[in-house]
DNA sequence: AGCACA
């Protein structure tokens, strides 16, 4: 074992110099991308009765996710989404690129870059409800104390987090101001009240992702990470259903199975790059798993896969 | 990058 022991409190990702003067949270974000960037990707291929929240709920778990909006007025329905950045935007674009919208309809989408920037409504449109990306919770809570109460909002700066959960990202996501500047009651939203985070997170790559599904996949764990520790993290996710951990040659893996998608989705997006203090590597990778939790991979004509006939779903 | 389980 390299390094003799993990010590608690042996880092492996040591946070920058935290600027003592940690500017919190401005209300006027001066670095918001240049006003002219194209960030806006075209949706098309959408079957006839799409719904907004249909795609709302397909594009959310996308990094620096904004906003989306159908245009039902031209032959078929236009889609647009909203991305932080141009670069979000451009690997928002190639993820969906293809990508069977309906198993029904078999309708694949095609996307380009839009001519010009959806514009957002204050208010209207679907815009991304939770208090997502740039706005997730990162404290300096300790999850090791299992079932501990999230700690309340904790202004801390974000150390530099060089990943919003996704693609590749050169340099740091801009600070994206999801309010635009004015000033918006924070009203209930669709997220549960914030959750028990990992310690501290650090960059991760992850730009191949399956579509979402109920169950994620954990890569990056490193070979004799602790599984207590793993399941200490995510046990007190809400939706967490059961997780099962593989040993591999030089690395392990873990799949998680969460109650629906939305609860995996708001642990992907809100976990990623979490670092455990036994995994003696950077951040774990979370990804949708590629077949949901107790589904065969190689299921024989489709059928007679499940046991006992009960019904399962495909989420 | 590594995707099991019945």
């Amino acid at each position: 074992m390299a390094g003799a022991g993990m010590h608690p409190y042996h880092q492996q990702w040591v946070p920058p110099p935290a600027p003592a003067v940690a500017p919190p949270v401005p209300v006027d974000t001066p670095n918001r991308p240049p006003a002219d960037e194209i960030r806006t990707v075209f949706i098309t291929g959408l079957p006839g009765d799409v719904k907004e929240r249909e795609l709302h709920n397909l594009l959310r778990w996308l990094p620096g996710f904004e906003a989306s909006q159908i245009n039902f007025k031209a032959e078929q329905p236009m889609g647009f989404a909203l991305f932080s950045t141009a670069q979000h935007a451009m690997a928002a674009k190639d993820a969906l690129q293809d990508l069977e919208f309906d198993v029904e309809t078999k309708s694949a989408l095609h996307t380009e870059m839009a001519k010009k920037n959806l514009f957002v409504k204050r208010g209207v449109a679907s815009e991304s409800s939770s208090i997502d990306q740039s706005k997730r919770l990162r404290t300096g809570g300790d999850y090791t104390h299992a079932g501990y109460a999230a700690p309340p909002f904790h202004p801390q700066p974000t150390p530099v987090w060089g990943n919003p959960g996704g693609y590749i990202a050169p340099h740091p996501p801009p600070p994206y101001d999801p309010y635009g500047g004015y000033q918006v009651p924070q009203v209930a939203m669709t997220t549960p009240p914030p959750l028990p985070a990992s310690s501290r997170y650090a960059p991760v790559q992850n730009n191949k992702d399956n579509p979402p599904c109920n169950t994620l996949f954990i890569g990056n764990l490193g070979e004799n990470v602790n599984e207590e520790e793993v399941r200490g993290l995510f046990s007190v996710q809400p939706g967490f259903k059961q997780m099962k951990i593989l040993r591999q040659e030089r690395n392990t893996v873990c799949f998680i199975e969460f109650e629906d998608l939305n609860s995996a989705t708001t642990v992907h997006q809100n976990l990623q790059g979490a670092v455990l203090t036994s995994s003696g590597r950077g951040g774990m990778r979370i990804q949708f798993s590629k077949n949901p939790f107790g589904r065969r991979k190689d299921f024989i004509n489709g059928a007679a896969s499940e046991p006992n006939g009960a019904p399962t779903y495909q989420q």
